[in-house]
This record gives C-alpha cells, structure tokens and sequence, in this order.
DNA sequence: GTTTATTTCGAAAACGTTTTCGTAAATGAA
DNA sequence: TTCATTTACGAAAACGTTTTCGAAATAAAC
C-alpha cells in the first residue's frame, strides 16, 4: 500500500535508481531497451514522482501564489481564473489568498508563501498597503513577483495594468459629451494608485473642457464589501449637498449601482435627472435598471497577461539570465447603456 | 545570498544540526540556555525552514487543493472564500483549479493535484462528471476527499450541502401560495445531483398540492457560463409554447435574471403575468427590476464547513484514527422579493 | 592485436529536515 | 568512592529524487 518509488522499479528490474531515473526522463545515455522496460513497469506500477522529493531536489515547487483584496468580486474573479487558467496550461498551480484588503493580512500572506517556497507571486494590493517591505523581502530571494490592477509605482518590479486615468478622461468625457455641466466624482480609497489615477483623469477632462473643478463633488467610499452600501450613502449625501449636479463618475460598478438603486428609490430620474458612468463593466451593470455605463476593464486578460509575465520571469531567474521589468497597458473601451444620456452632436461636426 | 539552513546555524554555534532542530521545536532534552541562543541565532539570521525538505520528511504539504466548475460565479466565489479563510487559521494553503463543467478537466485535475501531493481535496463536480474513478483513486491513496454542492451520492466520502429538493419545494410551495397555478421549471442539466433534487422538489410541490406535473413545463439549461442567454432562450420559447403559465420556478439566478429580462423586453409583467422563482440569492437578484424572489444558499458557510471537515478527516488519517463520512446539510432560506406576488390569505386561516 | 571511441550503466553525493538511539557528562543516592 | 539516574547533546539514517562522474563493456579504427 506504499506509493511506488523509484527504488521500488529499480529493485523489480534488478537496476540501479540513476538508471531508472534517467530512462523516465529519456536521458541519452540509456538504452531503447531499457527505457521500454522501465517506462512499462512505471506504468504498471502507477508509479508518480512524489513531488516533495522533487521540489527539495530541483528547488522549484511549480507553484506561485496569488494575492488579491476580494475574491467575491466580478473583476478579482475574473483575474483569477485567467491567471489559473494559464497557469495550468504551464504546469503550474495557483495558491490563492485573500487579503481583505488589509495590510497586516497581506504581509502575513507573503511570509506564508514564502515558507511554502511558491516560485513567484501575482498581488493586487490592499486598499491599506502604503510600505512595501513585505514585498522587497519576497524579491530580495531572487524570487519575480508581478503586480497588478492595484500596484505601487515605486517598488521595481513588473506591472500589468489599465491607464486608470485615460480610462477616467474617457468616462468624464463621455458625461460631458452627453450635456452635463456638473459633476460629481464618487473616488476610491485615498492610497490605490488606480483610485488616485482615475481621479486624476476626472479632473483633467473637466479642466480640459473649460469646467471648474470643485472638491466639493468628491466623495469618498473605501470600495471593500460594504460597496453597495457605500454607493447609497454617497447618493444621499450628494442630493442633500448639491441639487445642480447632473452627472457622476463613480469609481467602481458596485458603487454606482449602489448610487443608482438610491436614485430609483429616491425618484430621481437616471440619466435625465443625473447621468451615471460606473468602473469595471460587471455583468451586473448590464442587467440592472438603468443599464450601467462603463468602462470595460478586461480581467481575464489582465490575469492571463500577468501569469504570463511571471512565468517569463520565473524561466528567466531560472536560467540565470537578466530579468528586465515589464510594464503592460491593456486597453480598456466605455460601454455606453442607458444610465447617460445619447451624445449631443458636436459643434465642429454642424 | 543562499538561503539560510540548520547547518548554517548549527556552524555559527558550534553545535549539531540536529540540537538546532530540537531547540527550534522546544524539545525537552536541549537546555534552556541552548534554546535561547539558538532561536536568537535563528532571529538574526532571518532563519526559516525549508519547506520542501519538511514536507518530505513529514509527508505532507499543508496544503490542499479545491476543484470548482467556475470561478467567475458568486456562489462558488463565496464558497471559495470561506475556504480559504479557514484554511488560512489553521495553516493550510489552498490551490484552486476549475473544471469548465467538463469531465475530462476534472480528471486531469485531481492528477495534477495528486503529484502536487495536496493533503486532500475539496470538490464540487462537474456537469458532465457521470464517472467516479478519479475521486476513488486519490481516496486510494488515504487521502480525504470532500464533496460540496455538487456531489455523487454513490461515493463515500464526506459531503456538505443544502436540502434541494425541500428548498425547491418551498420555492414552488412559495408560488402556489401567491396564486400561480400554472408552474414551468428551468431545470438545470441532467446529471447533477442537486439539479435533479430541485426538480423532483418541484414536483411534489405541485403534486402535494393536486395540480397535474406537465413536462412539457420543464426547460433545460446546461447552467454554463451562457446561463444568461439560456434563460433568455428558454423565456423566449416558453412563451411562444404555453400561453397559460403564470409562474417559474428557475434552478439558478443567473438564468431567472435572463429570463426577467427577456419578459421586461417582451412586456410580458412580473410578476403580474408570470411570477418568478430563482435559487442561489446572488447580489446581483437584489438589484434588478424587478427583484428576484429566491432560495438564500449559504456559500461561505459552506466553504468554511467543507474545509472543517477535511481538516477533521486529515487529522484523523495522521493520527491514524478510523475516519467516519458526515453528511453535512445546510439551512437556506426562501428570499422574498418583487418577482412574486404577495400571498394570498390561506383557507385555514379564515 | 592494440588503441580509441562509443554506448550503457551505477555509485555516490546532494537537497534540508526530523527523529531515533546512543553516549558522555553531570547529578544524585548509597 | 561507586553505582544509578538524569541531563544535554550528537551521529546517523531516512524521506525520494536528480545529476555528476567514473567505469565497465562494446564497437570502431588503425
């Protein structure tokens, strides 16, 4: 009832272990015949590598870890079975854990990854991450560590990423397109640099377009699992502290269907009362009533791209080669619904 | 640059590889004085234990792996999270791979993790899993398998789950209650278990209450990543078929959210015309329009539950104690929302 | 027939840890 | 002092694999 061994083939065939160890991996200086013999009693045997033996030998577990602040989350979702996917098609499986979007749980997480020995790791970072010691000290054992989606600009490292401001201009523009003249901004947590990008791309379009920027529109909502909640509250507050505002760009899909179920509530007519651009594209935001404009954030892809990213890297420390870090922008596109309103036709179009 | 090991430490010390490893691990023949300099030579030189030659020597890897039809899906998501949560506090790590609702997938996986040398495995079945040798051979190799959700119940291993068939029937019971008495079912496919059980809980609803079971009531949906379109499809046909029916009960939210909205499309009122009964209670239901009626299943808890279990059963196997299967059944709890109509005053109640 | 090249195999070390068992030194009892 | 006990440590084997290196055995070349 032991698992089968090498030394148990080798004793079977009256050979050594070296011999039955290189006949499976079909080194060249063992027979055709023996392959054959070997190979066929591994097969009859069941024999399978014990891999423990194997990862203490080859130091690799062919295994990586996967960091990311929600996984009930359509975005994190989606990331992950992309990065599982490709994963599996390399050979390699995934180790997932959940950072709550909590710095002290993501820096528990790296030391767990680290003494389980994965060969790299893929992190989204947490909402409360502003010191990355935790990170530098993964990296600092010649192990490729690749951010994405919520990275940190100053820690060297490969990054796979949308441009949150482009995004952000094209989102505002689009309001601005469709006629509004005031809007608001619900932002995400004041640390991730997606959040502060795509506020930063807020503010340019309305400069861009000659409209005052007032602070006074920016709302603030933490974006954890309390989204929905946060998107009501937001709502709320901005009818009873502004009744001019015609339009909301609103960082994330959950909030704004927070915002837009308050609205409805509330009978405020979505778009003709306010216009609403959400973040994400969640298959939610097509269903909901109004329809959710938004930004298309590809999250398969992005998981894929930054598996492939770290495989490439894993491969390149592997072969004692210079690893050269990436930065890679996928493309985002808005996805216009019924929550704004048709494009006015432009003055340089008449 | 090498990793730090006991020789290392042992060197430094002046003593044996072997009183390190003792002291780290508090054995009681290494004086206190030994511990104390050791654990603070272990400290200083950022000392920590090289996983795969523990898991080789210890024959087990703290880590277990998980096996789900899809990732991108708010049930199983929850699920995951309540497993990896738990797993977390008690030191295990979870590899997550996804089936596809295929078969052969499942097969490939439960290799993949049987050479990986999980500690045990967590799975919720395919569709098309109509076979069971895999599971049987990793249970060969005295490993704990535990099946969730979506289970065979030809197997014996342990199983956490829901009543389907009785919270198909109070969904059902729910909507005779509020006046339907001409009811269709969007089954889900036909070989998993908890889509039979929601069928035949359907049934008896109706026959408990003398209202003739039609099949041609009963529509088919694989309940894939095209659930969407499924239950647009089957709204679609089962409106051009039957005329007369005034309420469905859906075996998924995600198809009863197709369905809702092919009837908003049509005109066709609910739940004034057709009444609808969906079954997981994804965020999602709670936002459309109108909101869905629904059977609340407890994925978190289930994930934390299952996770228990396996953790109960690899204990045993390591203290090598008989391991008894449990039959685990969740509470769920009917939703009521805006896709049925209010109930009526029962007879016995007047 | 001798030398050289080629083919085929195995001994042994290494990866880093854990644990059994033995033994020397220190302590206690006589 | 002598014997028995306790305390503190280390040698060595084991986990199962991979790979280097050397050595037979065979074939080829002269």
């Amino acid at each position: 009832m032991k698992p089968v061994t090498l030394q148990e083939i080798a004793d079977r065939l009256n050979i050594s272990v070296t011999t039955v160890s290189k006949a499976l991996k079909d080194y060249p200086d063992i027979s055709k015949k023996t392959k054959a013999l070997v190979k066929e009693m591994a097969k009859t045997l069941n024999y399978r590598p014990n891999a423990f033996a194997v990862n203490l030998r080859n130091r690799e577990s062919k295994t990586i870890g996967l960091i990311i602040p929600e996984i009930v989350h359509h975005f994190f979702s989606s990331v992950i079975k992309g990065i599982v996917a490709q994963a599996e098609k390399k050979g390699y499986l995934v180790i997932i854990l959940q950072s709550n979007e909590s710095y002290e749980m993501e820096k528990k997480q790296i030391q767990l990854l680290l003494s389980q020995g994965v060969d790299g790791i893929l992190i989204s970072l947490a909402n409360g991450t502003a010191e990355y010691n935790h990170l530098t000290d993964f990296m600092d054992q010649k192990k490729p560590l690749v951010m994405f989606d919520k990275i940190a600009k100053i820690i060297k490292c490969s990054k796979v990423i949308i441009d949150d401001r482009k995004a952000a201009y094209i989102a505002t523009q689009h309001l601005i397109d469709t006629g509004c003249r005031r809007i608001a901004h619900f932002r995400g947590a004041l640390l991730p640099q997606n959040s502060i990008d795509r506020f930063l791309g807020y503010k340019k379009a309305l400069l861009d377009n000659n409209m005052p920027y007032d602070p006074s529109l920016v709302y603030i909502c933490e974006c954890g699992d309390k989204s929905f909640e946060e998107g009501k509250m937001n709502a709320r507050q901005l009818l009873k502290d502004h009744n001019d505002v015609d339009g909301i760009f609103i960082n994330t899909d959950m909030v704004a269907i927070g915002a837009i179920t308050e609205f409805n509530e509330q009978g405020v007519k979505v778009p003709d009362d306010i216009s609403v651009v959400g973040f994400s594209n969640w298959f939610m935001s097509s269903v909901i009533s109004p329809s959710l404009t938004t930004i298309d954030q590809p999250g398969y892809l992005m998981g894929k791209t930054a598996f492939k990213c770290l495989y490439k890297e894993i491969k390149q420390i592997k072969n004692k080669q210079p690893v050269v870090f990436e930065k890679i922008v996928l493309d985002t596109a808005l996805v216009k619904r019924k929550s704004t309103k048709e494009a006015l036709p432009q003055m340089e179009q008449i």
